[in-house]
DNA sequence: GCTTCCATGTAATAGGTTACATGATTTG
DNA sequence: CAAATCATGTAACCTATTACATGGAAGC
């Protein structure tokens, strides 16, 4: 188990600085967020234990109206710490999915609610592809490979519902042409 | 979170009925086991609790040189209640990759190990959509659908790693070829 | 002879999510 | 005027993983 919160923070601070509030935004927003999260309830925590284990330094900046802001920096143990991290055989990816889940039962499921469910999940697909569609400026090469790994495989995913819908939708009755004479 | 074990043992067992060794198996084994997934320390406890639910009933077997081999067989209110997860919205899909995140930070990782994190996540990709090429027999639409959603998604991702780890790679010395005259 | 399969189950542990608590400022 | 953003943190809760316990039979 070595994708904890407290690598993926090390992680994101290896790269730059950030507040807790920020770690969090940047796995919201960033392309990565889409194959790893975190919660304030776990990054917080994760913070402080870092802290403790001396692998962050914190600079505090006083606020009006707001908590302080507290800055958190990778310490040198802490970058070792980090690398060593990624010299570990990465767990299998984990893929779960309550729709696709879902769709085994598809015939326990009426027709209304179903192709609902179809179109709500081929709606959600197409914006995950389109949101990684687009390339920041300030990109690196590990994140272009990251980002454009998740266009492919959502790509795939719409194409393939596009495709292959009609396998769980029961076919509408066929209306039979009158044969004109 | 209505995707939890007991939510996936009523389904299975809706189609058949099985023993808890079964249904880790059934997991393990066909083309769902690529996105959702039990162990045996929360599927007995699952069963445990569907049976104080009146949502399965179970016949014992007894054995020789093994322990008695429970079969569980869903209830009418089991089946209603699973009728009714079905309902329900199904929560996102999660995606969580180590590889991926890993990938991020491609700049911080050895040539060497990075090439073998690479070879070995392609195989492991290929392995996966060649599993998912297989149909069984006896498929219905639903499985269909599911595996060849599965297929089609892990032979994008087999693609673009061929056609896109050069990202992460240091480009190799260019060798200089010596002019012949 | 070792590993895998069959077959159930418990307990310690680890980890995360969710909701709560607080509250000013900016945006729609 | 409501919602989202900024900003930290705690605590209750839930759930799953892992390892343990047991042990014969079959396959390699």
């Amino acid at each position: 188990m070595t994708l904890d919160v407290r690598t993926i923070c090390l992680g994101i601070l290896s790269r730059q600085e950030a507040s807790g509030y920020e770690l969090q935004k940047a796995l919201k927003e960033d392309a990565i967020g889409h194959f790893v999260e975190a919660s304030y309830g776990s990054i917080y925590p994760a913070l402080t234990r870092l802290m403790d284990e001396g692998l962050v330094s914190c600079r505090e900046f006083q606020q009006e109206g707001r908590p302080d802001k507290k800055i958190y920096t990778i310490t040198p143990d802490g970058l070792e710490v980090f690398r060593q991290a990624l010299l570990e055989q990465p767990a299998d990816d984990k893929f779960r999915s309550e729709f696709l889940f879902f769709m085994l039962f598809a015939d326990q499921i009426s027709t209304s609610h179903l192709l609902e469910l179809i179109d709500n999940r081929f709606a959600h697909v197409q914006e995950r592809r389109d949101l990684l569609a687009l390339a920041e400026p300030s990109e690196t090469p590990g994140e272009q490979f990251v980002r454009g790994y998740g266009h492919t495989v959502f790509k795939a995913a719409v194409e393939y519902i596009e495709n292959n819908r009609h396998l769980l939708e029961p076919s509408p009755p066929q209306v039979r042409r009158k044969e004109t004479v």
